[in-house]
DNA sequence: TATGAATGAGTGTTCATTCAT
DNA sequence: GATGAATGAACACTCATTCAT
């Protein structure tokens, strides 16, 4: 991978996760990276090409952060892995997961891309051991609301990260868990 | 409001959802509705104008559910319909959900159109309100707690809707509440 | 149609002539035209679809010199009619003859438009009766050898129309009929 | 002249035949003949150089054949090869004229090449001799309509080679002239 | 000789918007 | 109120060409 497209690659991130897929000419992609527009359909072929590499990145990193949850033994640590997961992603992917955000409820033309989901199912998986592990009830159904709750945190964490201490309201979630 | 107009709205909304508004031309708009293209601009001088028309049309719906809840006196009830009213917005309103959501993490286009948190501030008051009434230790954290599951919860339902047994989640967070 | 498209219309063929269907853009034949850009593409659609909106046209008129050709009764004459059509199509139609010119051997793209064909088949008939009323031997090799003829005065005419008497070249052909 | 040289040519004369000219990049002529695209300009500086000497090297080519028929002195076996180089070149040389025939009628832009003229030049002149030699009353109008049925013949045998039965229209045509 | 990354001008096409009727 | 012809700015994408290696 050339220098000339890892900047394109950054540079596409950072305006569609601002600006929206759609709102993003590919001529604004070139001048802000730095290149010519034509380079950037060398590299990518189109511009859904170049989104789709943006995805596929993301996806491999989202996986590493699954993995070493999934590679966590003991439940209730896991569990703490799931609850600050979400913080996680904000704090070191925020761009990435603002796109990915963007584009979830687009289901017709997401529909194609959603290699996301894979992801998330070994999470829940191991959110259900976990929970059976402790001798919760119904762990299924306990894993799928801590899903729902790791959904709408990052979600706030996304729209207003101002409007909310991450610290605390981890470590209230962690404490319903007996965390 | 003539019915031509009244059309327009209604075609509008379900194109945007389905297919974003970025990606829904005007004409497409005024082909599936049956009106001429101008109409559209004369009634709505824009197409970011017809856009609000259907966001303040939206806004003013979810108030009403709102009032109705904050209209709840009893507390248990009232976090019921906090937690109904997730499954209900996209029951009745599927279409405007679908669109909402995909604007929301859109943060720099979206900050002019924010009108639709201030009715969620005033459902955060009335549920710490009811937790307090309950007699909570944390009846904010626990609100907060209450809205991000309610965040997840649409969310999922806007996906997801078939892998998802809506009474029986519901039913089971109603059950941590001793609802 | 209005005076807009058809001024498309003639400018296009004029153009696509002239330099050829790929040589000519459609920004060139806007300006050429006094018309936006836009305007082609609303009234034709594709820039294939003007092409072939002329072909059309040009086509249509071919069919009526045929019509005439084989609505004459006296053989000779009718002969007479096939030997004059090359150059009145040129005289009458250059431009719409050099652009069908040009695209005859680009057999792959042509394929689709070849709808020229059929009125020759018409022409090839009529010639094949004229020639065994007159008592030929061989009517269908006579006529295909005019058809030949045809096809490479018309070509001469396209290409050098001052290397070639064209009064003189007919008469002499004529003369070989005995017309 | 290289390999590649070579490979270039060949594979550029296949592409702009098959497809034409302007429709065809130089970047798939490198990708089919196996060659980078630098390499194309670095042999003919230009696409259009590249293009030139396609044309050259047919141009020669047929200067051959043009030769061997002034050098027969027999006058109807100089007539007869006359009749024949359509479909010999057509056999042999498919391809290039083909490309040749897409040209002819691009005026403007062919002007400068309009090399292949000067051999029909000679060939004319070849004719005239030839039918003044057999005792015709007017061996250049004889011969221009030679010339005529020449132009057709081929453009009829690369537009409709199966069309055509082609010993038995040579033979027809040869009867003409008591050949 | 040969490669391949890179350029930039140009191309067909879309689309929100205007305006005369 | 309603139409539909017309505009022009923008867009994704192509392609001949250059140049460092």
């Amino acid at each position: 991978m050339t220098e000339k497209k890892e900047t394109i690659l950054q540079t596409a991130l950072q305006l569609f996760a601002d600006q929206g897929y759609e709102n993003t000419p590919t001529s604004q992609i070139a001048k802000v990276a730095g290149v010519s527009e034509g380079l950037i359909f060398r590299h990518f072929e189109n511009k859904e090409g170049l989104f789709k590499a943006i995805l596929d990145e993301g996806q491999a990193r989202l996986q590493q952060y699954v993995d070493r949850i999934v590679r966590e033994s003991n439940p209730k640590k896991r569990i703490e892995l799931v609850i600050d997961l979400g913080p996680t992603l904000v704090q070191e992917e925020r761009l990435f997961w603002q796109l990915q955000f963007t584009l979830k409820f687009k289901t017709t033309l997401y529909a194609k891309l959603k290699r996301e989901q894979e992801s998330f199912q070994s999470l829940y998986q191991a959110g259900v051991e976990a929970f059976a592990g402790l001798g919760y009830d119904q762990p299924e159904q306990e894993t799928y609301l801590l899903m729902l709750l790791l959904e709408g945190l990052t979600s706030q964490l996304l729209i207003q990260p101002e409007g909310l201490d991450v610290s605390s309201t981890t470590a209230f979630i962690k404490s319903k868990y007996g965390i």
